[in-house]
RNA sequence: GGAAGUUUAGCUCAGCCGGGAGAGCACCUGCCUUACAAGCAGGGGGUCAUAGGUUCGAUCCCUAUAACUUCCACCA
């Protein structure tokens, strides 16, 4: 047998037990009909990614639930996989295409295809061996990734779906685009911030007069695909203009004054330039006007060649410009500075132009519906359930949302236009022949879908849907999404109504959100900001255990948090802690086994009160797990390993290992044997990795423990009055060591306790117990506590009046005083009880246990009252 | 403008059904007591943001107020 080394250096065996977990299949789900199965998908990372805090306490939390369910007996799958993630994808790589000097234009779609795919290989892998290193026991057999055959094939089947019964659409309308991506975006990835701007006041010339009409606008480059100005239908300033026709300046582009609801009288100048093209609200005036939409910014974000003069120029030279113009027309009335919402890219933070044009869009009104009716009749329950109303104010101020991308890394829209005829196809099968005309002249749309299309079908799709597969049959619907509340509308939210739509089920019955790690500060960890602190480095430094343990400790649900390193320092020491208690206990633990149960061993007091206290833990740390209260599983847990175990139980084992007697030791020795080894089954879910190595060193126990029964609480080994018994001895002990801290007496100072008390028996049969934890040489019990002489200290508890002879240590004046605040304290205490026993209501009202437990204390306090005054008489 | 959250010890945060406020870190005192100084023992420190209400009883439930945070919408 070797042994355990002095330190905890998690190095010597993490990648090891990691390594012995994979070889020995214990990730891998396979289908048993035996057992009830448990799913949990994990959210896939994108393959350009690199493990952040985020991901850490995301992987940390699932790998908890999964490794608890495990142990619990249920067939376990956690399926992993990686996000092609469209745009973070071609964005990285059209930027190292830069680097080279090239552009995916120049390379083709085909190269550029190759590259992406080259890329994935290269860089895809990375993130799965960091989350290997966190100890992630996901299925990595069952590794899928978003563009793999299986995915793709149910990204077209969903496509089609939608497609057949009208939910998908191409249409022209106002979206959102990034002219540095050069793509159409959804508005969930559009990110608003408060940005300094102008207020331009513009002066428009009327027509056949002299007047003019001011109007004001934040993007003055837009004046060039202006169609009209509109007012307030009970304007009265501009009621006379109001069907007149304006000479739009720089352009000489004749645009009619028109009466609209929309424009507020109130606000800037209450007349209004309308660009259909360019702007959402004004897009609408154009509809109801029927006004003309004229695009004048191409797709990189310069003006196009409706912008006459200033087409080619970028739109913010072209601002610049077009306000110097007219102030040389004399046209701009003022400049004021303004700060507005303006939407970036959420990838690459350009500001997104709104702009009119053609996209492939899924109607979502009929979706959003079922997905909200889901949540309200609790088919999916969300963990704190107050993000349930997020999950509404989304689902029910939903847009359409566009689907299509002009990006080239993704899944291609399965639609075909026919040359020939002009018919628009979609198929789930590639289409070589127009069933319209028979033309073989046809090309496939240029466009992909919206990463996001294909991950709303992760918990299925990687299941093998569309086919009824036996995976999909046995692990679908999942059981508990994890994820944090940022992800609700990119993810959740289309999880759901894919979900139901194509499968009529809910994809999973819990969703459990977390919150964000954020810096010491509270600042968010970004790239930009630099003060991201990367996971691996503290694994490195403290251990994978310890990260987990500090990510989820203090943290309630859906809370965000703040990392620190001191955290990961308290949660290391704990984890020492119990390194150094295991090998306390395995160093006296020769040629003894860990017991199969307790029925062998004769019990004392002390055994009972921590098996009583391992059964309440068990039972608070089972509820805990299944409410997804990981931090106070983690809490009860902690307390229980360092209070109860290592401070107390191994403590009071001490008389019986060193004493001699042989039964005794193997009695206490058996009993640290059963609760260290419970207690490394229930921390194997947040510690997995050392609570493995430790379990290697169990004597008599074989098999690993990432398969062991999570343990069961025992109403037998409940031991609920022994256990309140005991806290008596305990109370006595923390008593003498508070008198003689009290007095100065060197800690190493044997004393001598003299006990006035009722609990002799009691006192008697724990006595080597106390002896050794209070720092005492004998224990004498007296009727009165004269014996223990004038220079005494005493302190009453529950059970015992302790007097404590110290000699010359003792200053009476000093002890008087002290008696006297105790003596207050007490007197307080009774006064407290009386107070409420004196109110009539709370003893008609209040539940009877509480009512005698108040009659109970009050006399337990008038009773410690009476032994403090004699004894302050005796002084 | 709408919504959600937060406000508890010096700091960071827990607190289940309403029934004597907790942890970690920091601080003070004393200890290398042969598992552990990454430790042990003892201790100090809180009007639970404010004001009302409900209740026998409120950190907890309700209402209002204030401060902060986040998300959404958005007036060109």
């Amino acid at each position: 047998m070797k042994e355990m080394q002095t330190t905890y250096d998690p190095k010597q065996f993490e990648d090891k037990i990691y390594r012995h977990w994979m070889e020995s299949g214990y990730f891998h789900a396979e289908i048993d009909p035996e057992k009830v199965p448990f799913t949990v998908m994990m959210p896939p990372p994108n393959i350009t990614g690199q493990l952040h805090m985020g991901h850490a306490m995301d992987e940390t939390m699932q790998d908890i639930v999964v490794r608890f369910k495990r142990m619990q007996g249920y067939c376990v799958l956690w399926q992993p996989g990686t996000d092609h993630a469209s745009l973070a994808t071609e964005h990285k790589i059209v930027e190292k295409l830069r680097e080279e000097g090239t552009t995916k234009e120049e390379l083709g779609r085909e190269e550029f295809l190759r590259r992406a795919y080259l890329w994935k290989e290269q860089y895809g892998g990375k993130i799965v061996g960091q989350l290997k290193k966190l100890g992630s026991s996901c299925d990595w057999d069952r590794l899928a990734f978003t563009m793999d055959e299986r995915c793709s094939r149910a990204v077209r089947e969903a496509f089609f779906r939608l497609y057949e019964k009208g939910l998908i659409y191409r249409g022209s309308r106002i979206i959102n685009w990034c002219p540095d991506c050069k793509t159409a975006l959804s508005d969930e990835e559009v990110a608003y911030s408060e940005d300094a701007g102008h207020f331009w006041y513009f002066q428009y010339p009327v027509e056949g007069s002299d007047e003019k009409i001011t109007i004001a606008t934040t993007r003055p480059e837009t004046m060039l695909g202006d169609t009209a100005v509109a007012v307030h239908p009970a304007d009265k300033r501009y009621a006379h203009l109001v069907g007149k026709t304006l000479i739009l300046p720089l352009v000489g582009r004749k645009i009619p004054v028109v009466a609209d609801e929309y424009v507020d009288p109130a606000f800037g100048t209450g007349a209004v330039k309308i660009t259909p093209a360019h702007d959402p609200n004004d897009f609408e005036v154009g509809l109801r006007h029927n006004l003309p939409m004229i695009r004048v910014l191409a797709d990189d974000g310069t003006v196009n060649e409706q912008g006459g003069a200033y087409a080619g120029l970028d739109r913010y030279e072209a601002r610049k410009r077009i306000v110097e113009d007219l102030k040389a027309l004399g046209l701009v009335v003022k400049i004021e500075n303004h700060t507005h919402n303006v939407g970036h890219c959420h990838r690459c933070n350009a500001t997104i132009e709104p702009i009119v044009s053609k996209q492939w869009f899924v109607k979502m009104s009929p979706l959003a519906k079922p997905a909200i009716e889901a949540v309200v009749k609790n088919k999916t329950k969300f963990t704190p359930d107050r993000f349930a109303k997020i999950y509404y104010n989304w689902l029910e101020n939903i847009r359409d949302w566009c689907i299509s991308r002009q990006l080239w890394w993704g899944h291609r829209i399965p639609v075909w236009y026919c040359d020939d005829c002009g018919a628009e196809l979609c198929s789930r099968e590639d289409v070589a022949v127009c069933p319209k005309c028979g033309s073989t002249h046809l090309h496939q749309d240029e466009d992909c879908l919206d990463t996001w299309f294909s991950s709303a079908l992760w918990p299925f799709s990687t299941l093998g849907w569309p086919e009824e597969t036996p995976e999909y049959k046995y692990f679908y619907p999942t059981d508990v999404l994890v994820t944090g509340y940022d992800i609700i509308p990119f993810w959740v939210m289309r999880m759901m109504f894919s979900g139901i739509r194509y499968t009529g089920k809910v994809p999973f019955r819990d969703v459990l959100i977390h919150g964000l790690v954020r810096d010491e500060q509270g600042r968010k960890m970004s790239k930009s900001l630099g003060n991201g602190i990367d996971p691996l480095e503290i694994i490195e430094k403290y251990g994978a255990d310890s990260l987990r343990l500090s990510l989820v400790t203090g943290v309630a649900p859906g809370n965000d948090t703040r990392f620190t390193e001191t955290k990961v320092e308290a949660s290391r020491n704990f984890i020492n802690k119990i390194w150094n208690a295991s090998r306390f206990v395995l160093m006296n633990a020769k040629d003894v086994e860990v017991p199969k149960d307790l029925s062998g061993i004769k019990l004392t007091p002390a055994d009972r009160w921590i098996i009583s206290r391992l059964m309440a833990t068990i039972r608070e740390v089972t509820l805990s797990l299944q409410k997804y209260d990981l931090g106070i599983a983690a809490d009860k847990l902690m307390t229980f390993a360092w209070d109860d175990f290592c401070d107390w139980y191994i403590e009071l084992s001490k008389p019986a290992l060193y004493g001699g007697d042989p039964e005794k030791k193997r009695g206490a020795l058996g009993v640290l044997l059963f609760v260290l080894t419970a207690l490394l089954k229930l921390l194997h879910p947040f510690a997995p990795f050392v609570t493995e190595e430790i379990y290697g060193y169990l004597p008599g126990v074989s098999g690993d423990l990432i398969v062991a029964d999570f343990p069961r609480y025992d109403s037998k080994l409940a031991y609920k009055n022994e256990a309140k018994t005991f806290e008596g001895i305990i109370e006595l002990i923390k008593a003498v060591r508070a008198i003689k801290v009290s007095v100065g007496c060197a800690p190493s100072k044997k004393v001598k306790l003299y006990l006035v008390t009722d609990a002799r028996r009691l006192i008697s049969v724990n006595k080597n117990c106390i002896l050794r934890l209070a720092g005492a040489s004998e224990i004498e019990f007296t009727e009165n506590g004269a014996e223990a002489g004038e220079k005494t200290v005493s302190k009453v508890t529950g059970i015992a009046h302790i007097f404590v002879p110290l000699g010359e240590l003792v200053d009476l004046e000093a002890e008087r005083e002290r008696l006297r605040k105790e003596l207050a304290r007490v007197t307080d205490e009774i006064a407290r009880a009386d107070g409420k026993l004196s109110n009539k209501n709370f003893v008609a009202k209040a539940p009877k246990k509480l009512v005698d437990d108040e009659y109970a204390k009050r006399e337990k306090y008038i009773e410690m009252k009476e032994k403090i005054e004699q004894q302050l008489r005796s002084l």
